[in-house]
DNA sequence: CGATGTCAAGGAATC
DNA sequence: GATTCCTTGACATCG
């Protein structure tokens, strides 16, 4: 089983993620790949054999109104081979995780087709590194603007629309408000699409009181053989937090309790639940996307926990 | 230099 | 129909 984790590098200074910079600075994409070489580095030091590359990677390559910076795949074909090989050779696990406004259900015609041009750019630069098909694209259900049954009906229908190559890497996930895991077997069933199971949105969005062994059973055996499920793992946060609110007409900035929302990720993984999330899936073989607040030094902290009570983790 | 404002994008709740 | 929240980091600009 790998463990990984997602975008942001905390555990050494000055590992950037993504060329960032604002559109009049010109960033590109060939700085994200220099930025990805030395991630890559760091994370064979670390061993760690499973990460998620940001979907910004390739800065402003989908936005509409900027065409000088649709060629960047073409423009780094080269640069995107030899990444790829060094990822290959590093034998790491890549993802990636179309953000929040890539919506395939949507009923305006201009976010699907933005969502449709979204999927089709994450997908040909993975496949620009030669990446098997463990590396894949997370996509949530979207939607449902108050019909359901229409709103999965749209997905179904736009899933079978989409180019091959794309649902050869796209897989979908639970989420904490709209698609339940039941809700997302049943697009499933009717697209062969792979699950992907998050416990925690699983906890906040649970209507059939269903358990993890169960939940994990219904999304781990939706993927084709050859390729090793995946599942998305957190803890819960519980804490109270304070957040500064600022008042927007007199800029007035009060201090105020946040609630405490079940749905946010803690900064670390309790290992004693993470423990007992394995004992319920122990039939199922899958790597572990942690989704933490202190990226890969909670990752490093669960690894040194598991070892000090005898498991083992690649 | 530190503080503050802003960012490409959607959905849903609220008024 | 318009506004605000969601939630987050870092760039960019301001003082």
């Amino acid at each position: 089983m790998r463990l990984g984790f997602a975008v942001k590098v905390l555990g050494r200074e000055g590992l950037k993620s993504n060329d960032s910079r604002r559109w009049q600075s010109g960033p590109h994409l060939s700085v994200s790949i220099s930025y990805l070489h030395a991630i890559f580095d760091y994370l064979a030091e670390a061993s760690i054999s499973m990460y998620r590359i940001s979907s910004e990677i390739a800065p402003y390559i989908t936005h509409p109104d900027l065409p000088q910076f649709h060629n960047q795949l073409d423009e780094c074909r080269r640069d995107l081979m030899k990444l790829g090989e060094k990822a290959r050779r590093l034998s790491l696990r890549l993802s990636m995780h179309p953000s929040q406004y890539i919506v395939l259900n949507s009923p305006v015609e201009s976010v699907y087709e933005s969502a449709v041009r979204d999927f089709v750019y994450h997908t040909q630069f993975l496949d620009a590194m030669g990446l098997g098909r463990e590396a894949v694209v997370v996509t949530h259900g979207g939607g449902v603007y108050g019909d359901k049954p229409a709103a999965i009906d749209r997905f179904v229908e736009r899933y079978h629309r989409l180019p091959e190559s794309v649902r050869a890497r796209l897989v979908l996930e639970n989420d904490e408000k709209n698609y339940s895991v039941p809700d997302i077997v049943q697009i499933h069933e009717r697209t062969g699409i792979p699950l992907v199971l998050d416990n925690l949105h699983h906890a906040v969005n649970n209507p059939a009181g269903m358990s993890y062994t169960e939940a994990a059973r219904l999304c781990l055996t939706t993927w084709p053989r050859a390729v090793k499920p995946k599942v998305h793992y957190s803890t819960p946060r519980t804490e109270e937090r304070t957040v500064n609110r600022r008042n927007r007409k007199t800029g007035e900035v009060t201090q105020v309790q946040a609630a405490p929302l079940a749905s946010q990720h803690a900064d670390w993984i309790n290992v004693d639940e993470f423990i007992g999330f394995l004992h319920e899936t122990e039939q199922f073989d899958y790597d572990v996307m942690l989704e933490a607040k202190q990226k890969d030094l909670a990752l490093l902290r669960l690894r040194t926990e598991l070892r000090e009570r005898g498991i083992a983790t690649e």
